[in-house]
DNA sequence: CGCAGCGAAGCAATCGTTTTCCGTCGTCAT
DNA sequence: ATGACGACGGAAAACGATTGCTTCGCTGCG
């Protein structure tokens, strides 16, 4: 137990220590097929336990030729969305016993193709895409790293339309939000104020279609659609600029997320409005804080953790026949969109 | 362009494409003082782009027996106190070239101790511990993973108190507790209920005696202290048994947590009794639901992006000083606890 | 008693980089 | 013309593992 010190004990030092190879010390240690005798293998147990010895993982991943990682990158840690996806995601690569590590990209698509070209570097076995990206040109640089990666033999799943080499973990956002746009109409809703992210993002656009159809098939109109982004203070703004040009009493407010939808809760209690009864609001996501606020937060439920577990099993299952069809999602009516009588 | 299946280019085939050697193509394309003459410079970054060359990260690890690694243990990632304070480290870590690797305990100290050994193998530069850990000797088995960690060269970084080896983050729990505890009886808060995570668990624990020290300046009386965890759930149905108990109108509770506060709110609600006016609630942190709440939460702000960028700078700095003093924290009095007149 | 057969230990090559050391070459002062 | 010296390219030895192949010792059969 002297530990000796700036540096570990290494796998060498095991096997002089109980006397064998270092070809041995490896086998009994770190999972192998060839039996070694028993005599042996509690030898080199009882050394590697007197030196507190644990195998250094770069080197074994040189050895072999592949590491035990997963990247998982998301736009931002602290939104609570990203942060249960992460959850499931890490709870997954624990059972694999795999070691995640995370970056971020901020929403910003050139930071994101640099980020995807650093995590190449530690060859993970697959990357998760978690940041929603954008359909448009300035996502080539981010597609271009993304093949290289793939080339090289990495798995890359992402949450949303894969497409070429991509894995992809879907949910039904289309399909949500218009089941959402029409248990409104059902409500007595027929106004309706969309708040989402740029066009091109392409969950964003889903939901926003979904709604729209949704919305229109109950005979509803969505009288304006303003963009912005996924941030509550994208929601506070834009509802602002919304409520300075003037809404109706029961209009429904569309935020594209929860936490949009919660920033337009907080810009309609400012400006001294109701929500709820005066203007409705609801949400897509089902955050936790959904349901905390108050009115509480009519949305669409996400299992995000689940979605991440997926995710992560996507990477590393060899055999993976994608989800035939996206996850099915369920509207949950809450008080922020009383029935309109 | 062409990609070669299965496997990425080598700073071999780099060498081998700019006809220059081994030695030098490290050189030019991975930092290094000595100076490579500029054609050279030149014919191996054009190699190096032709082939979509990126270094073998594991490979640099065991040559330079040092990894761009630092590890974060939380309790939860899905949780918002943590998800801020990761994305601190994140952040740090991103301006620092590193890379984050996380890993979560689940508050359980076995498995903690499990992670900070696999972590190991990992030969990170820094290990920043954000699980609160217990006092109490079931923390051993973390504190001897700690130490070989230390002495393997590692350096550890943990919020709240440190010791040994460890370097320490901390805020002053237990003066922004007192200041809490002595603004609600300026407001005029006599009666309180605390709602707690188990004994032994520091931030907690301080918290508590913070709390009960400020009340009790101003005359307040903390009626009864229950114990659970940090999570939602503990703080519902710790507040749950509490209203089954009784409590008075104008009681005040301080959950050790916002997100126990917010649970506590749900019960005080469910039980048919009106938080704030009634039953007055207060937190600890300030995460970002606690301003959108109703009524908003009082609580404690704890600048968590900040900490954690903190957390990683300590991790890397080689000079450390240490903050002298804990970081001082503010009150943020808000509509849960309205004054008691 | 000899030898085939087999199971297991160990030698040595290998993984992709870094880094030390050596050797060459050009420059400049004498 | 010569020699000292500074730059800089390249060969080769690490780094800490894994793994294919050789070797060795033993058992059992003829």
């Amino acid at each position: 137990m002297v530990a000796q010190p700036r540096s570990a004990a290494t796998l060498h030092d095991v096997a002089r220590e109980a006397g064998v190879s270092l070809a041995t010390a490896s086998r009994v240690l770190n999972g192998s097929v060839r039996k070694v005798a028993e005599s042996y293998r509690e030898r080199v147990e009882e050394a590697a336990a007197r030196l507190g010895y644990t195998a250094n993982l770069s080197a074994q991943a040189t050895a072999r030729g592949t590491s035990a990682i997963i990247a998982l990158l998301v736009a931002d840690i602290a939104d609570p969305y990203f942060g249960q996806l992460a959850a499931g995601v890490v709870r997954g690569a624990d059972e694999a016993g795999l070691v995640v590590t995370i970056a971020i990209t901020e929403r910003d698509a050139e930071r994101e193709a640099r980020l995807v070209r650093a995590l190449r570097g530690q060859r993970p076995q697959g990357l998760i895409l978690a940041a929603s990206r954008n359909e448009d040109e300035d996502g080539a640089g981010v597609r271009a790293e993304l093949d290289a990666f793939a080339a090289m033999g990495g798995r890359v799943v992402a949450l949303g339309p894969g497409g070429g080499d991509v894995r992809a973990v879907a949910v039904d956002n289309v399909g949500g939000a218009r089941a959402l746009g029409s248990a409104l109409t059902e409500l007595g809703y027929r106004e309706a104020l969309i708040l989402g992210a740029r066009t091109g993002v392409r969950t964003s656009d889903d939901r926003i279609a979904g709604f729209t159809d949704g919305f229109a098939k109950g005979d509803g109109r969505v009288a304006l659609t303003l963009r912005g982004g996924f941030t509550r203070e994208a929601g506070y703004s834009l509802m602002s600029e919304a409520l300075g040009r003037g809404v109706e009493r029961g209009t429904v407010v569309f935020g594209v997320s929860d936490v949009v939808a919660i920033g337009a809760l907080s810009a309609i209690r400012d400006a001294g409005r109701e929500p709820g009864t005066d203007i409705a609001v609801c949400g897509f996501d089902d955050i936790p804080t959904s349901r905390d606020v108050r009115p509480a937060l009519t949305t669409v439920h996400v299992p995000l953790e689940d979605l991440g577990y997926r995710a992560l099993r996507a990477a590393i299952d060899d055999e993976w026949t994608g989800d035939a069809e996206p996850l099915p999602l369920d509207v949950l009516l809450r008080s922020s969109t009383p029935p309109r009588t």
